[in-house]
DNA sequence: TGACGAACTGACGGGTCAGTCAGTCAGTCG
DNA sequence: CGACTGACTGACTGACCCGTCAGTTCGTCA
C-alpha cells in the first residue's frame, strides 16, 4: 500500500488501536490489574503482537496512560478555544473536571498518582499533564483579570488552589464516596471559585 | 504469663508486630508491591505464620492500612487536644498535614486512595479516616467562630475545602514533585486558611 | 508424666503471567 | 517466479508468589 519509510502508517495505526484498548482495559479493571493478556483478547491479537509493538508492560502501561491524558487535554483545550465571556469560560474549564461530567478519568488519574510514586515514566506524564491543564485554569483566570471581570491578586495562585481544591474533592467523591456528593462538590468548588475572583 | 481468654495476649502482640512490619514494608515497596514474604522476611519468622494471624494478603494489607490511618489521626488528636487559641490549633492542626511535616504517611495514602477504587475494606478505611480527620479540622474552626476568632459562613464547608486543597497539594507534590514545592505549597494554603477565616 | 493445644516452620502445589521464539502468511521487489 | 521482509500467531518457559499442610516445639494442665 506505501513504500516503508520508518514505521509505515500500518504499524502507527495498530500501535494506536492497543493504546487504546489499553485505555478501555485499565479503566474497566485498573492499571494494576491490567494484563497483556486481557488488552490481546481484547483485539483479538495475540499476546505476542502486543510483545512486537511494545517491549515491556510498563511501556505498553505508560504509553496508554499518556496517550488518554493528552487527549483529554485536547478535549479540553477544544472547549475552551471558543467564544465567551471570561466568566463563562471559567464555568466550561470548571465544569469539565466535575466527575460527574464530561471528564470520566478520575479514576484513572487516582490511580496514575499512585503508580508516579514508583515509576518515573507515569511521574513525568502525571506531572506534564496536572501542569498542562492547571495552565489552562491559569490563563482562563488571567484573561478575566486583563479585561477587569475577576479581581485575583494573583491569578496563578488562584488556579493552583482551585485545581487541587477539585482534585481533592474528586477523590473524596470518586474513591470512597463519603458524606460528599455531587451537589456538595459543586456548592463547595462555587463558593471558592467567588472568593478566589470575587 | 497469663490465663488464655479467647486470643491470648500474645497473639494480640504477634499480630500488631505484623502490622507494623507490614506498614513498614507497605511504605517502603508500595501497596502493590508487598509481599507476604516480604513481611515474614523483614520479621525474621515464616510465611506460614503470617498466614496464622491473617487468612487472606488482602486481609492483612487492609488491616495493615487501617492500623497505620488510625495511629496517625490518634497523633493527631493527641497534638489538637491541648491549650491554646483557636488559631494556634489550627496551625497546629495544618502544619500536620504537610508533606515535609510529621505526617509521613502521604504516599501511603495516595496508593490507599487508589486501592479503594477496587477493594471494599480499602474504601470503608479511606472514608472513615479522610472524614475523621476533617472533622478535627472542622471542629477547630467551630470552636473559633463560638469564640469569636473566626468569621466562617460555614465551617464545616471552610474544613472540606481546607482539607481537598491540602490533599490536592499534597498530591503535586509528593507525587510527581513538579512546581508545587514545599514553600508554596505553605504560601497557598495560607492564603486559603486567612481567606476562610478572615 | 503424659496428653493436649497453641504457636510456629518450611517445603510444596498450583495458578498466574510477562516475555520469547520458531514458524506462518501475505505482500513486495527484482 | 523466487527471494525477502514485516506483521502476526500461539505454544511455551521460567519466575513469582499465595495459601496449604504435615510436622515440630513448647508451655500448661490434669
Amino acid at each position: 500500500m506505501e513504500k516503508s519509510q520508518g514505521p509505515g502508517p500500518a504499524v502507527e495505526k495498530r500501535r494506536i488501536q492497543i493504546l487504546e484498548a489499553t485505555c478501555t482495559v485499565m479503566s474497566k479493571q485498573g492499571i494494576a490489574s491490567t494484563r497483556v493478556g486481557d488488552v490481546a483478547k481484547y483485539l483479538g491479537i495475540s499476546t505476542g503482537l502486543v510483545h512486537y509493538h511494545f517491549d515491556t508492560k510498563d511501556e505498553l502501561l505508560a504509553a496508554a496512560f499518556r496517550h488518554a491524558a493528552e487527549k483529554e487535554l485536547e478535549a479540553l483545550r477544544l472547549l475552551v478555544n471558543t467564544d465567551g465571556t471570561p466568566r463563562e469560560l471559567l464555568d466550561i474549564v470548571v465544569d469539565y473536571f466535575f466527575p460527574a461530567s464530561g471528564f470520566s478519568s478520575w479514576r484513572l488519574w487516582i490511580e496514575g498518582w499512585a503508580v508516579a510514586l514508583r515509576s518515573e515514566s507515569f511521574r513525568r506524564t502525571v506531572m506534564e499533564l496536572d501542569e498542562a491543564w492547571v495552565e489552562v485554569l491559569a490563563d482562563t483566570l488571567t484573561d478575566g483579570v486583563a479585561s477587569g471581570d475577576f479581581a485575583c491578586v494573583n491569578p496563578r495562585d488562584s488556579a493552583w488552589r482551585l485545581a487541587c481544591l477539585i482534585e481533592g474533592l474528586a477523590i473524596q467523591q470518586v474513591a470512597h464516596g463519603g458524606v460528599i456528593n455531587d451537589v456538595e462538590t459543586r456548592r463547595l468548588v462555587a463558593d471558592a471559585v467567588e472568593a478566589e475572583i470575587g
